[in-house]
DNA sequence: AATAAATTCTTGACGAAGTTAATTAATCCT
DNA sequence: AGGATTAATTAACTTCGTCAAGAATTTATT
């Protein structure tokens, strides 16, 4: 019930039952807590929306300053940390430079971050954040058990087994759910983005790496071992070029930025020319370069394909820092997902889009939105 | 409660307390009705089974021959059908040629071949099987509704929008669930075979053609547009042969019947080869030959590693009658899926085995069984 | 043999969360 | 003003679970 309100807008009571599938009854009950509670208020009716007759209708609406939330992602140089409000907007942000990958020289400077995010008063003007932000998410990349707070393994940060939510809670007091980056990522979609009103999506992301996030009937797809969603280790080309991971012809072994980069140096013939020259003259009209951008496009389009023929999402959010320069990739991957699409498979909504960076620190606060109402899973 | 009980075999209710959360109360409460219809009975307690001291358990066990179940699944040549008990074990199976994919004629055959399964008395001998059988599961490629009970679109048969289910339901007098054919093998699977107590798997059939059925979360993945799980699509040889779906590169445009046996000829130099012919001949060391059912294996682990690698499935089931020739197989498969699986995703366990064709009637039959107890979702 | 400890199963009181049916509220239309 | 129509609330009830206590049945120990 909560939920729909918090991610569908103002609603009113009954259509809430009739997108729950609860009855009108039911709501009644379930939102009076919340109201009580200060979560939700109930909007005036506006004149004549309905079908003519009746009693209009009262909408429901988040009172999205109830409650402030803390948001942290942790990249290998640096934490990026933002403020939000119920809806998961941002309200503040900060970040902060690492100098060392030690987990304990982490949690101090996480610690510190959120205390100068929390140092002020509320973006309303009414209290002081420290007051009402409870809950903190945090987002890092790797093999992440959300469910005991313990980061399994992390390449970039070189952890293993960190009870990382632990420590954070007794360094800032605060609730702390943690999440793998791009899960988080989906979630504020699936809440707050691209994702609202689908049972289905996959979210996917471009730049060092590429990874996705699946949602299933609702729920994040995790993987019975811990991994999930790895649409950057798809192959796509029989005898491709060897990927990291061992195997060949990965789609990030064609398209991940620096995949991108040393083809663009052996097709120019450079090996000293940087990204931003390449897309400058990418840009340009240089054909060769074109290629090997369009390569890039070419390979996560298959990725895209072999994931929709797979699971069939409701929709796929293409996103992340590689796409920033997507005027270069946009058109190969939807020809090739076109192409490759099986059936009415191709139907699903194709969003390409870039990925401001403070949005991962961003998906970290929807995690902890999320965490407040773990029950309400409609 | 009840399908883990039907499932997992004679448990005792504090096991079924354990394995599905519930409390040993909630089981008692749960187990009475099904005991006091006959669905389930109490065993006697096996001396220490237990830790050493206590009360011992007294196991829950299925009575299989409470109730039977009818599954037909419909080819484009023939229906076969099956009795089953409880269990979707077969206790008896018939067959029909076809004549026509006329709907009309297919409803009056279908009922004919139900008639005959269920002209004798019960196995158990205790009654006949028309007072005991109530549930009829119908099995058929393509986009099916299973919910509505409609054939969306059946390439094999030329159809589409058949209430298939209402009809069946007036010729039989059964209540009729219909299902996708692979589906209805990945739930005979999910309860009575490789999937039992993976709360993900995978079931890949190969044969003339390729298609999968995931299970995520205890729940089959169908897809927003109803495509799911089409594996057999998945593009993996970047430039590769063309695919009848207007894809390049297709697992199914290598890895089919027809796609094995089109490249044989191709290699052997003879447009006559029969299938037989190069199995035998593959199998006596005919390099050239072996060398094609490599490729197919090849391409068959490389999407084994996509699926994989993005569902991170518990267990990965690869059978049908492609896989009847397994020994040409198997090998490359694992190879291949061993290089491209992912970090931990690899560890996932991987059956490869041959399909007996009675199987695909007895994953209707489970659909059928599954279908009595819709509620019970644990 | 008596008692203690362990473990399973049952019972009954209770609570959470849903349902239906009836009632009240607010509006439009004639 | 009165009827039709839709929204929201209330009250009684159902369903499904929990918890806590206790009965049942075994092994282990004194």
């Amino acid at each position: 019930m909560f939920t729909t309100v918090l991610t569908e807008g103002p609603v009113s009571r009954v259509d809430v039952a009739r997108r729950t599938g609860l009855s009108s009854a039911a709501v009644t009950k379930a939102a009076r807590p919340f109201i009580e509670a200060g979560y939700l208020e109930e909007l005036a009716s506006e004149g004549r929306t309905g079908p003519g007759a009746g009693r209009p209708a009262n909408p429901l609406a988040i009172r999205p300053d109830r409650e402030y939330f803390v948001g942290v992602k942790i990249t290998g140089d640096d934490l990026i940390g933002v403020v939000t409000d119920l809806r998961a907007d941002v309200r503040a942000s900060a970040h902060h430079a690492l100098t060392s990958h030690d987990a304990e020289h982490i949690v101090h400077a996480l610690a510190d971050l959120v205390g100068e995010l929390l140092a002020g008063p509320t973006p309303d003007g009414t209290s002081n954040l420290r007051e009402r932000a409870y809950c903190l998410g945090v987002a890092v990349s790797g093999d992440v058990d959300r469910a005991s707070g313990v980061v399994r393994y992390s390449p970039f940060l070189g952890w293993r087994d960190v009870r990382l939510a632990e420590l954070l809670g007794e360094a800032t007091g605060l609730t702390v759910t943690l999440e793998n980056d791009v899960k988080a990522l989906a979630v504020a979609e699936q809440w707050f983005g691209e994702g609202v009103g689908a049972s289905s999506f996959a979210l996917v992301t471009v730049g060092t790496g590429i990874g996705s996030a699946l949602v299933v009937n609702g729920a994040l797809v995790r993987g019975a071992h811990g991994v999930a969603g790895e649409i950057g280790h798809v192959p796509v080309a029989d005898g491709g070029p060897p990927c990291h991971c061992g195997g060949q012809g990965c789609v990030e072994a064609i398209a991940s930025t620096e995949a991108i980069l040393t083809r663009a140096r052996q097709v120019a013939g450079e090996p000293a020319l940087t990204m931003a020259d390449a897309v400058t003259r990418a840009r340009g009209g240089d054909e060769p370069l074109r290629a090997v951008f369009a390569r890039a496009g070419h390979a996560i389009g298959l990725g895209l394909a072999a994931l929709v023929n797979l699971f069939g999402p409701e929709r796929v959010v293409v996103s992340g820092e590689g796409v920033a320069t997507y005027d270069l990739f946009e058109d190969q991957i939807r020809r090739t997902f076109a192409v490759q699409a099986f059936g009415s498979a191709a139907r699903c909504g194709l969003v390409i889009r870039p990925l401001p960076f403070e949005e991962w620190a961003r998906g970290a606060a929807a995690v902890a939105v999320q965490s407040l109402f773990v029950s309400d899973t409609v």
